[in-house]
DNA sequence: GTCTATAATGGGATAGAC
DNA sequence: GTCTATCCCATTATAGAC
């Protein structure tokens, strides 16, 4: 199981303030690859070159270690989330926002920081998709749960640009979007076997230009309510 | 961790040649709601009321046992599936399949065994979907590959049924399809929550119908290729 | 085929010296 | 804040009696 990762063991002990921050990079990393169950306190802090009973020290329990993970980032992200839909709304003066350009503004947050970001950004973001799927049956899943509001700001604006569509096809519509987007940043490689490489996980640009590709012609297909 | 699980505990000791299938059986369980890490092989043969030894005499590894117990049903489930797009071509005198029914024709499969099936194909429904998020990231989660062919006949199929399309596109929305499906029988109660119980994760009757709205819509509306 | 017993290791968590 | 040492239990896995 242990397995000395990329980030660099530490060296000069004694009083390194960043220390917590060490670990917490090497559990966001360690958490996304194998998800809660399958990466232990003593693959994490061997990873970072830091004794075990000091992630105990500084977090508390292994869930308070997760907790840790996630809060580190969760509000910033969620504020990139809040910036692209206000831009949208504000390069739309107010009006409803076009579905495509939707789609794209609640896509872009989460695959820029896969792409652009750091490596951390990169493990947050895949960690992210692993709790969607243990929610509601894990209870340590349950930081996930932050993103709701702002996910529910993105369906409300979907509601004002197709007013004559059903909720209930809205609601169902962009919780597959949600799930087409957290299956894609796992990179599991499906599409690549069954495409036989024509289409590759990796590639998010192709990725971004197909969601908007079947998702705009899909809600802009929706039936409207009778 | 133990928690004495719906399968009845065996009282007849001695040479019941149904151990096996009890072990199976709680495996398919466990491992579906907690995942492979999650579930220990103590979880497992003490919720069947079988000992541990029995688990290695009978399969070897824990990975062993996850190994059998997709075996198990695999075959019959991809059965169903190539039942279903035979019937499909069938009703249509072999010429293109309409896509809504193309879409039914591959969800069907999945959520008929999930709804109307026995628990034990309920969890290996959710086992399978575990599984693909953990494909190319662990190894054991390789039994999952048994499934690729017949996705690809579906592929294949859709290919035909939407000729000006490009298959960039058609691999990339059925791999969104396959990710819907695929959270969708997890039941994460996302959907309850966003929709404030609007829509309902147990409700397959509207994902059904919610699915072959988008998707088909989607589908139809796709750019021929230039 | 089933059981008991046990090996061998891993893992979460804590105490206490420095 | 950091380290060593350790507790204690869970876990995978095997040996051998019945």
């Amino acid at each position: 199981m242990m397995d000395k990762q990329d980030i660099p063991i530490k060296t000069d002990r004694r009083r390194s303030p960043e220390t917590k921050e060490r670990i917490l990079d090497a559990a966001e990393k360690l958490f996304a690859e194998r998800g809660f169950h399958g990466a232990s306190l003593r693959d994490i802090t061997g990873a970072c070159g830091v004794q075990v009973a000091l992630s105990y020290y500084h977090f508390g329990s292994k869930e308070d270690v997760l907790q840790a993970v996630v809060d580190r980032r969760a509000i910033e992200h969620i504020g990139c989330y809040q910036k692209s839909l206000t831009d949208a709304l504000a390069r739309n003066d107010g009006k409803p926002i076009p579905v495509d350009s939707l789609i794209e503004a609640f896509v872009v947050p989460a695959i820029e920081r896969f792409t652009n970001g750091d490596d951390g950004w990169r493990y947050y973001i895949q960690l992210l998709a692993h709790l969607s799927y243990e929610s509601s049956r894990s209870s340590y899943a349950k930081p996930f749960f932050k993103y709701d509001d702002i996910v529910n700001e993105f369906i409300s604006e979907l509601k004002r640009s197709l007013p004559d569509v059903s909720a209930e096809d809205l609601h169902w519509s962009f919780y597959f979007l949600q799930s087409a987007l957290t299956n894609a940043v796992l990179e599991t490689q499906m599409i690549d076997r069954q495409s036989q490489n024509l289409c590759c996980s990796s590639d998010f640009d192709a990725l971004i230009k197909a969601m908007k590709n079947l998702f705009s012609a899909g809600l802009l297909g929706l039936k409207p309510r009778m």
